[in-house]
This record gives C-alpha cells, sequence and structure tokens, in this order.
DNA sequence: ATTAATATAGGACGGTCGTCCGAATTATTT
DNA sequence: AAATAATTCGGACGACCGTCCTATATTAAT
C-alpha cells in the first residue's frame, strides 16, 4: 500500500531517487522534501542530519550491489562455480541499470574526502572481493601464470579490473565497443 | 619571478591547489581569490564563470597526466618497449603523487552529469589508451591466449584495469597490499 | 476523557554561494 | 599631456543552503 507508507521510508525512496538522478553535489534537502511530498523540517527528524540522510541511503545501494551480486553466483553454482558470472553479471548491469555504477561512482568522489564514506567504501569492496576470492579458491582451474600470486591479490585485481573497465564505459562519452568487449577479454583471461 | 606574474596564471595555481586539496565540490571562488591574493571579481574578469575556471584546471590536469606518462613511455623506447612501464608509473604515481588520483576521480563526478567534462575525460581516456595500444603494436610478444582480441580492445581492458586498481587502491581505507601487488600481475599477466 | 507522546508542518535564522556593477587604479595609445 | 583602454578592487544582489524553533495535528496511554 501507497498509504500505510511511514515518512522515513518515503524520504528515504525520495532520497535515493534523487540522488540517483542528479548526484550527492547537486542535490538539496528541499528537493528530497518536494520529491517525497514531505516537510523540510522532516528530513531533520528522521535523520538528523543531511550527512547521516546520506549514509543511510548508500548503506540502501550497497545492500543492493552485494544482494543481487550474490544472487548472480549462487544463482550459478548449480552448474559451474566460476568468476565468469562476475563477468556477467557487470556486463548485464552496466547496459540495463548503468544508474547502478553512476551512484557508485559518484559516492567515490565523497568518499575521497571523508573517512566515514571512505569506510563504507572500503567495506563495500572487502565484501565484493571476499565473494570473488570465493570463486578463485573453489575453481579448480587456475591458470599457470597465476600460480605465484594469492586468491586475495587476484581477487582484488579481478575487482579492480571490473570496477575499472566499468569506469570507463561510464564515463565513455562515445560508448566505444572496444570497453564492453575487454569484459569478454578479461573473462576469458581468468577463464 | 614571483612579481611578474599576471593575475590570471596566479588564480590558475591557486585553483589548482585549492580543488587537489579539497575537491571540486568543496571549493567556493572565494577559497580560491583568497589562496590567489585577489579579488574575488577578478576571477570572472578573467575565466567568465567558474565552470569555466574549473575546465581550465582540468585542461592543466590532463595535460600533467598524459606528459608524465608519454616521458615515461619514450624513457623505456630505448630498452624495450613493452607496457610494463605503464604500470611502473601506475605504482610509482600511486606511492608519490596520490593527488593525481584523486583529482582524477574527483573530476570523474563532474563528468557523469555535465556532458562538457564527460568529453573531456573521454578524450584523455581516448589518448591513453592508444599510447597502451601503440605499446602493444609495436610489442613482438604477443601472449597467444589474447589473440583474439584487437589491440584497442586490450589497451582498453589494460587502461581499464590500472585505473580500476588505483581507484581500489585510492578508495581503500586501510590501504591494502593485496591492492598493489595486484598490478605487478597485471604486469606478468600482459608480460 | 484527559493526558502524554509522537508525528507533521510551516517558517525563519544566519550563512555561503556565484554573479555582477561602479569606481579607482594602472597601462597604453594618440 | 590628454585620452583611451585594460586591469584591479570592494561591495552589493538575489538565490539557495542546512538547520532549527514553535505551533498544530495525530496517535497512544492513562
Amino acid at each position: 500500500m501507497s498509504s500505510k507508507t511511514n515518512q522515513s521510508e518515503l524520504i528515504l525512496d525520495a532520497a535515493y531517487k534523487c540522488v540517483s538522478e542528479k548526484g550527492y553535489a547537486n542535490i538539496s534537502l528541499r528537493d528530497i522534501a518536494k520529491e517525497a511530498n514531505v516537510a523540510l523540517s522532516q528530513l531533520h527528524y528522521y535523520f538528523g542530519s543531511k550527512k547521516k540522510l546520506l549514509q543511510e541511503i548508500i548503506k540502501r545501494m550497497i545492500g543492493k550491489y552485494t544482494i543481487e551480486l550474490e544472487k548472480q553466483i549462487k544463482k550459478s553454482q548449480s552448474d559451474k562455480k566460476d568468476i565468469s558470472n562476475v563477468f556477467n553479471f557487470i556486463k548485464e548491469a552496466l547496459e540495463r541499470n548503468p544508474e547502478l555504477f553512476k551512484i557508485l561512482f559518484d559516492l567515490s568522489s565523497l568518499a575521497l574526502r571523508s573517512d566515514s564514506f571512505k569506510l563504507m567504501l572500503s567495506d563495500l569492496f572487502d565484501h565484493l572481493s571476499g565473494v570473488i576470492k570465493e570463486c578463485i579458491d573453489e575453481s579448480s582451474s587456475i591458470v599457470d601464470e597465476f600460480k605465484d600470486f594469492s586468491s586475495s591479490t587476484l581477487s582484488r585485481l579481478i575487482l579492480g579490473s571490473v570496477l575499472g573497465v566499468a569506469f570507463e564505459y561510464t564515463l565513455d562519452a562515445n560508448k566505444n565497443e572496444d570497453i564492453l568487449d575487454s569484459l569478454d577479454a578479461l573473462s576469458v583471461i581468468f577463464q
């Protein structure tokens, strides 16, 4: 029901929508209040400050990320438990849900100057690389040339590569096909 | 000489310093004017608007990037002309000049919502991947498993991986060693 | 039914922001 | 030397911001 919604939830929904559309730097509490059809002062009543509200939105975004990725990994565990699903997940998400990456990269600029935001992002990266590491550890076929590196190092490499390619693609004005192709190349390299 | 400086240059220097210290989102024209010891109104006299001033700073940052990277590549061309220098360049820059990456990732959040900034960043990425592509094309030893992909795809992959790992490292709260190690792994993979 | 607690609304506060204007100063040209 | 142009400055403008305060409405407890 849309009538049983408490304002706290309405505000969070509106805030997430505003942030995803206009970015952290370009939204005001008045924007969010208007979007949520709620008095401006209610944002402070429920969340105390703009920063705390932003942190709640980020928790939500991070939850979306991890749940969706784990769903994709789990789904594959019936077939083969390798990491190609990670690449597929990223590729599909890039095409179908680009806003997710926009919010992530937008958050990054906050994390550059704020320890609390940086900590939240670090937790996300730790979690994601942990999921990837499990895939590597459970995989039977490890390429010889990677034997010199630990699975934790490799998982960081894969996470970084995937994020970087997504970064490149999200910020490319021409939507260069080579960038998406390089995700396939990644999949081949790490079988 | 510090007395022969015209205000236009003073302002640019101050703006670059302010942006690199506090980020695009957290600087005001008054900050820059104070840093440059110049009247606030002079910023508009020389640059017209805050956006135009930011664009000048970004041009400068991009110039720094490309010049330094090409210097590193050229330096190596006397020895072997492979791309390991790219990885070394990134690794050294991450440790010695982390602000460079902060400014880059900070700019990215601007580019997410502004076509003009996005275009500037795309040009930078095109240029960087072009440099990498040259390294690949001139390299005699191409690993077999990469034969299926064009050098332009591979160059995009390498650029993305390098950027992504730098992204991971810059935003990691714990300065995880695995992340820097993964740059070495990259170097091994692409010899 | 009365009281207490919670939720909602509207408005005002001090502050900062980008922009712009008019005057004063300096440099250049005639 | 006079006139013109380019530079520099201080200050003001309206707009927007996050925060907070007080009053009203709603709900829960007694």
